[in-house]
DNA sequence: CCCTCAATTCCACTATATGAAAATTAATGA
DNA sequence: TCATTAATTTTCATATAGTGGAATTGAGGG
């Protein structure tokens, strides 16, 4: 792997700067030589000040350093989504093993928690029952995780974005409460914006129930108002618009499982139509389709 | 300030782990013992590798440490950005001074375009007419620098979006091309994303020409195409609804431009309904009204 | 109470980060 | 062609980053 120095050097001749004028007022010209020449690594310190003095941040200097990749964290995530939504449990299995390898090195608890993130998302493509007894405990532990953590970062809301539901739901409920409370301090943050985003969608979704319950009595009717409250709040900023048509949406299939059904209808209705004028087709008959499934039910039911 | 070490301290802390745990593998747990308590500073090369182990992003751990402010970059834009859509002239001549004092200091080009891009919003606010002559090798010094630099970062595509509206029409066209070229590699990286998108979205507007002009020929048909071409393709993911209403309204500008009224005033028409389905009436209105404006220009004229 | 584990402190030692000045290279121009 | 000058690399001295170990303190836990 190339130095981080060598990177700097090549940034740094982009911009037409001489070492002089980037070492100017931070470190030795000399110093900045040898770094560059991978002779020498850097203090975080000194380090800080150069990516300042040209107006870049580390994870931009890190994109750049790793040949325009994305880094570690986005790329773990995303490689499970990827394996999830494509049904590939190969590729799962190999990310599991590459975690309960780390587990097994290291000892740490945050890799036993992969693993088994890892192991459900397996048993849904492979359709087979989950091992209930045996990861009970797990699970636990993995709530006791988030519940412990006083000061959530990225990773703790994605890790809760992506194992949430395969907790209780009254966890669900105490968890997501506490992840919107905890991410409005990070409202200049996108990345972490972005993931509350998802959290309060996802806990929408999993409180309303099954589409075959949508006949059935309603159990939590308040706390449904309060994440949608929640959601409102993530959304106001006026283009945040996939945030607002998903609320639109939500807010429609919320008013079918309450029992209104024409008014239900008709915001899942202009959410479709939205997305159909912009173009988005996929969105539109993902949309249609979930649709059908609650009316279908519904006809059975009456 | 707080030092670094603090920081991670507590983020260890929250996160339940040892200094024998996060040291394992990386460094001894006496050096990271005291470089949490700030006796030592710690090398990029080890610290990048406590941040990996933590599943955080260099940039994420300086947002905690920066008690939860944006880095300087989006800082600066955004300061510059609140000042202009404020009107607030006092405050453009304040960070203009700040941008002087540190060029005086330093000698540093970048500083001196700076002054100009904020030199030339200040005139625009206080509307007086920029005194052209003297700015002119400026304007050219600051389009040299983006021809220069080959591998275009955050901060240029920033910059050439905040300075291209004083720029000539045939540089525009060149270096709104260049941008989109060079913004392909970022696909993965958010921010610079997001930043081409508006560059894009500029220039067509750019290159529609002020509204007034909308019953004259047509200057730029053939890159209209190419620049429409362009944001399409970057709004291909169907979770980008704003750029994809974006597309639309311009669209629907681009056919009015060209005399097909019906067809045109038709399509800002649907942006203006997504706009206020969603609740967006700030954008509806702001729509709604160049839309009037168009309108009444053309009567005018015929 | 003892026992254990995490963290700090101290020490001795090595590797290397960092600065100042000298040497080299490259480019420019008279 | 030879100065001249700026940019970079080398050299060398020193401060400090970083290791490993051992002794100390402090906080539970049984």
């Amino acid at each position: 792997m190339k130095a981080y120095g060598e990177t700097l050097r090549q940034i740094r001749e982009q911009k037409g700067l001489t070492l002089k004028e980037l070492a100017d007022g931070i470190c030795s010209i000399s110093f900045l030589s040898k770094f560059e020449r991978s002779d020498s690594d850097i203090t975080l310190r000194l380090f800080t000040r150069v990516l300042d003095k040209l107006m870049m941040s580390f994870d931009e200097f890190l994109f750049v350093h790793n040949e325009f990749k994305a880094g570690q964290l986005e790329r773990f995530f995303k490689a499970i989504g990827n394996a999830y939504n494509q049904n590939d449990s190969d590729a799962l299995r190999k990310l599991k093993e590459q975690e309960k390898k780390k587990w097994k090195q290291s000892g740490l608890e945050m890799y036993k928690h992969h693993v088994l993130m890892l192991q459900m998302y397996e048993s849904i493509i492979d359709n087979k029952a989950m091992v209930e007894e045996v990861h009970k405990e797990d699970i636990q532990r993995l709530a006791d995780y988030f519940f412990n953590v006083e000061v959530w970062g990225q990773y703790e809301f994605m890790l809760y974005n992506a194992t949430m539901l395969f907790l209780d739901a009254d966890m669900v409920l105490q968890l997501s409460r506490t992840a919107y409370e905890k991410s409005i301090r990070y409202e200049e943050f996108q990345k972490v914006n972005e993931v509350t985003g998802t959290i309060l969608m996802n806990t929408i979704i999993y409180l309303l129930g099954p589409v075959n319950k949508f006949t059935n009595e309603m159990k939590f009717q308040a706390e449904l108002g309060e994440f949608f409250s929640y959601l409102n709040a993530l959304s106001v900023p006026e283009h945040k618009l996939f945030e607002r048509a998903t609320l639109l949406q939500l807010k429609g299939a919320y008013k079918l499982r309450i029992g209104e059904s024409e008014l239900g209808t008709a915001m899942i209705q202009k959410a479709i139509h939205i997305y159909t004028e912009l173009g988005a087709v996929g969105q539109a008959n993902h949309i249609e389709n979930y649709l059908e499934q609650i009316m279908a039910y519904q006809e059975t039911d009456s």
